[in-house]
DNA sequence: GTCTATAATTCGATAGAC
DNA sequence: GTCTATCGAATTATAGAC
């Protein structure tokens, strides 16, 4: 929330602490868990290594600080029912293509175990709660949820980490208009037999 | 030297090979490239770290050598044009399950290079021909490829690496019917405007 | 707070005996 | 063909001077 913060007054650390974090969500985004070194983020940040360590204390503090990650998902009551594998398609890919973060996790999850987690997390909750406000079976919200992510998961893995070429030179209104009703039957179809 | 004798025998270190190969596969498929150590890898072979290194030059070598893979993908235009969707994810599901190369693979393939061009040449060349059997514009053929391999990875995704429980606990037969229709339609569906 | 120096591992790769 | 020994490099992490 807010604070009740006493006069606190920003350290002078923050900004260095902000410029690590960065950093590190560039070089985890770009060369996974296991190939970014801590040595070479704080040479990106210009800084020298122990001090990462004296903030984040570790690298795995480092890459949990670093990918602190909010899908911050619409309200999907107030999406008009047709439209909600547009709306949330759309989300997705501006919210991929704004913010590194979840590419680094992304990446991360495929070789580090608390990477993995950390995503399970995300779309077990997030996800699944957004799912579940039109819908009263948890296992079929469940499934909806993951069939969802499936798709828009391979979306990011084929875009933005195998680059297949496809998929990489389609505009995002194209990628939209295609996956949009993918994401529609997942959601609200009717289960088959 | 010896032989220009063609009867060629099977060479007494071909189970030493196929036993590492074996092994390699096994730990890249667990671990992602970086992790999978050759000592490891030779560990598991029950043989000398250094027999892998004198069979197949380095780790890449090795690599390359144990991620070779052909997806064996049907002849499509033996398929009921109806059915290419439901046949197609049959068809990666079995291949998934059944051999882990794959998994290997995509794991690697988030954070190695070569592995990632390798899976690049796989979908644009293996599964973008099959495609390619219907269909004449060469740029849609392409995209209709590249949204196939979107949907298949991420269900490989998350079913095999990230291990979402829905996607796992979910039954191939019932992601079959939930996928196909997805196929089917990137498949034959008509572009949108 | 910042930096130097270094400990303690671990890895890929090589050399060479047998 | 197989193994021992080891090199050289790179990493995370720590200790301590200033």
């Amino acid at each position: 929330m807010t604070s009740s913060a006493p006069p606190t007054q920003p350290r002078r650390s923050d900004a260095t602490r902000a410029a690590i974090l960065r950093a590190a969500r560039e070089r985890f985004a770009a060369d996974g868990y296991e190939r970014a070194t801590i040595r070479a983020i704080a040479a990106d940040a210009q800084i020298d290594p122990s001090m990462v360590m004296r903030y984040y204390g570790s690298k795995e503090g480092l890459f949990a600080a670093a990918a602190e990650f909010d899908l911050r998902l619409p309200d999907l009551t107030s999406v008009p029912p047709a439209r909600l594998g547009e709306v949330l398609v759309r989300h997705f890919l501006a919210r991929w293509e704004g913010d590194e973060t979840l590419v680094a996790l992304l990446r991360a999850a495929s070789t580090n175990p608390g990477a993995a987690e950390r995503m399970r997390g995300i779309f077990a909750n997030q996800l699944t709660a957004a799912v579940a406000t039109f819908g009263t079976d948890p296992t079929l919200t469940a499934r909806r949820a993951g069939l969802v992510a499936s798709q828009v998961l391979g979306l990011a893995f084929t875009r933005y980490i195998v680059r297949l070429p496809p998929m990489v030179d389609t505009t995002p209104d194209e990628l939209v208009s295609w996956v949009a009703p993918t994401l529609q039957r997942y959601l609200t179809g009717t289960p088959p037999s």
